[in-house]
RNA sequence: GCCGGGAUAGCUCAGUCGGUAGAGCGACUGAUUCGUAAUCAGUAGGUCGCAGGUUCGAUUCCUGUUCCCGGCACCA
């Protein structure tokens, strides 16, 4: 029977019979069989070895296409998982798919592998890439799979194709030269030599079988792999970048915070770090004060019968931190630190009676919580167990709240701008499991955050089961300079927390109406937001959030005089400006501000002091300037 | 919380096959006043994370523990 086959540019070519996407290359030229990884039939990407048995419109994915390189570091995982077992016998076989920049794989094992194992194992692949070893799919009946795994004392796998795969569906193996296989759903690299040598293990780690804690513990390799071997070494430039930025290095280096072990996952704020802080803090005060919000503080501790009332005490005590007073007469008052403010603002709006008039209340305040996070969970200022949240809860009526949610993000879109960040992406995360509340509030709160995505003209993407216990939420993702995300803002319905305190409104009627209820931050956590900054700027933050924002250098010590006068017209203008009169040459003093990413050293020699002028050499330029005092102030004071 | 690795001077790190430790930077003192990314010399500074055990002797070996790091799980 005659195939036909066609071409994406529309050209079509006709076979005897059934044809492999890689009969089909050589057809072309060599150069491009040579190039092909796999191949697209009909959609669908196909080993280039298996047979095309019907009429089809094909594609041939070529070593440098995005497609090609996750097959890539799919075919990388089967190297590892055969380099592991000809090392290794009796370790099993799990899973191993293509990670974002690599590969991993799982393996069942009583002994954890080393750093030095690493090594050896890597050097074992890249013999098998030598080996140049076929790789062939075949399709096994179910039956046979599940008795070749057994035999083969490979538990894991086996237990997958009984409770894993559905009766129906064919089970495909891949033979990867005569003694190994592997099952696999493909599609796969003609053969391990097309692999390549650019990918490296990079690191060992623990992992669980099918991602629950509850089930037992594999051991992971991890590797990173692509096409080529300058993109692999571009990517290990990268991580090193990465490693330069971290905020837990620089926030040492240039004396911003401290972590010590008697208050874990919480943070010490030194002066520097805490100017940041103030003025982000400040940033977003005048903010959200221009977008009609109104600013509270509530208590830190609060009795346990609130949080009862508000369910998290249910649903959510493991993660809190509780005290207990004794008050005597045996009787003991239990108290919680609060891991969400919430509960505090239902306080405020019950006082008194609201009306209509009084909504939307949007009702701000930069929350210190507490939560007792687990301890693998603990980073930096990334992942802390007390922080403070730019928190703001908005009551409103129903109808007002499509609009109030749509506002908030629109605010939430303009604060990232402003701070330097542009790529934000938007997820609207659904129902969970373990929730509160009638799956009818579910409907409604999940429509009307599509409906605000929608009012702010933000596209979004489903998280399904990833919503708050008490409501679905919009998260709001911002990329950093290198790309990394970052999960900040967020708009949250909570149609649970009105029903469970009672709170209502008289409406234009007379008649009381609950209203609804919306939770929202913009940074998340400033302890977190900070440590984003850090990054984003590589610890250089912009003029307007530098801790200190220029450093007086005397060049010699007959200009100190000078220097200290100059600092303080930096100070009377506004400027966080410091002098540097230390003994010191000025080469000295050049590059120790600048290896503090102080933004301007403004230098002050017997020159500058005769003619009240001032040398300015800014962060990251190597020309300067000399101007006259007042005009440099001037120019500083402008600075952002 | 789980798996693995780690903890030595203020910082970055070396070292001890078991005999209580060392460098660079920083700090301090002195000299130097030197115009654009490290001036020279000297001095001080350590319960080798903490608690047990083995040993004549432990920072080193063993056990436990705390914290940190990389993943996993978690992130309401």
């Amino acid at each position: 029977m005659p195939i036909e086959i066609t071409f994406p540019d529309g050209n079509k070519k006709t076979f005897d019979g059934p044809v492999t996407g890689l009969e089909i290359a050589q057809s072309i030229s060599p150069g491009l069989a040579k190039r092909a990884v796999v191949v697209s039939v009909n959609g669908e990407l196909w080993d280039l070895t298996r047979p095309i048995d019907r009429d089809a419109t094909i594609n041939i994915i070529t070593r440098d296409k995005p497609e090609a390189l996750e097959v890539i570091r799919h075919d990388a995982a089967h190297v590892l998982a055969q380099a592991v077992q000809e090392l290794f016998p009796g370790t099993q076989i799990t899973f191993g798919p293509a990670t974002e920049t690599g590969f991993y794989y799982d393996f069942a094992r009583d002994t954890p592998f080393t750093e030095a194992d690493l090594e050896k194992i890597e050097q074992r692949m890249r013999e098998i890439v030598k080996r140049d070893l076929p790789i062939r799919r075949e399709i096994w009946p179910r039956e046979r799979v599940i008795e070749y795994f057994r035999a083969q004392g490979e538990s894991f796998k086996a237990e997958w194709v009984t409770e894993g795969i559905a009766p129906e569906e064919p089970i495909s193996i891949y033979r990867q030269g005569d003694t190994w296989l592997d099952m696999c759903l493909g599609p796969h690299l003609p053969s391990t030599g097309r692999l390549g040598n650019a990918f490296k293990l990079t690191k060992v780690s623990g992992a669980y079988w099918r991602g629950d804690a509850s089930n037992a513990q594999l051991q992971r390799i991890y590797g990173v792999a692509f096409a080529t071997e300058d993109e692999l070494k571009a990517y290990l430039k990268m991580v090193e970048e990465a490693e330069k930025r971290d905020h837990r290095k620089l926030g040492k280096q240039l004396g911003l915070f401290h972590i010590q072990e008697e208050a874990v996952g919480q943070v010490f704020w030194h002066p520097k770090g805490y100017t940041i802080y103030r003025l982000l803090e400040d940033y977003i005060r005048n903010k959200i004060a221009q977008h009609g919000y109104v600013e509270v503080k509530t208590p830190l501790l609060m009795d346990r019968k609130l949080w009862e009332t508000s369910g998290h005490w249910e649903w959510y005590r493991q993660n809190m931190f509780v005290a207990e007073v004794d008050e005597g007469d045996e009787r003991k008052a239990m108290l919680a630190v609060k891991p969400m403010n919430c509960p505090g603002h239902m306080q405020i709006f019950k006082q008194g009676i609201r009306s209509y008039r009084d909504l939307p209340l949007r009702m701000a305040e930069f929350g210190s919580c507490h939560r007792y996070e687990p301890s693998g969970a603990l980073h930096g200022l990334m992942r802390v167990r007390g922080f403070t949240q730019d928190d703001a809860h908005i009551f409103c009526t129903p109808e007002q709240m499509p609009a109030e949610a749509a506002a908030a993000g629109r605010l939430i879109f303009e604060v990232y701008r402003e701070l330097g960040f542009d790529k934000v992406e938007v997820k609207l995360s659904t129902r969970p499991d373990k929730r509160i509340g009638d799956d009818a509030l579910w409907d409604r709160a999940e429509r009307e955050l599509a409906h605000a995505c929608e009012l702010m003209n933000a596209p979004y993407t489903i998280n399904p089961g990833e919503g708050a216990f008490y409501g679905p939420k919009l998260e709001f993702t911002l990329y950093d300079a290198i790309g990394r995300p970052w999960q900040c803002g967020t708009v949250q319905v909570d149609f649970n927390l009105p029903e469970r305190f009672g709170i209502e409104y008289v409406a234009e009627d007379g008649s009381r109406r609950r209203p609804a209820m919306l939770h929202r931050a913009v940074l998340g956590s400033l302890e977190r937001f900070i440590g984003i900054l850090i990054e984003q700027y590589a610890g250089a933050l912009p003029f307007w959030l530098a801790p200190v924002q220029a450093v007086v250098a005397p060049i010699v010590s007959d200009a100190d005089g000078y220097a200290i006068e100059v600092c303080a017209a930096l100070k009377a203008a506004g400027i966080r400006a410091e002098s540097d009169l230390r003994n010191e040459k000025i080469n000295y003093k050049i590059r120790e501000h600048a290896t503090q990413k102080i933004p301007v050293i403004v230098i002050v020699g017997r020159k500058e002091a005769e003619e009240r002028t001032v040398t300015l050499r800014f962060r990251g330029e190597e020309k300067q300037e000399t101007l006259p005092l007042g005009d440099a102030v001037r120019r500083l004071r402008e600075s952002r």
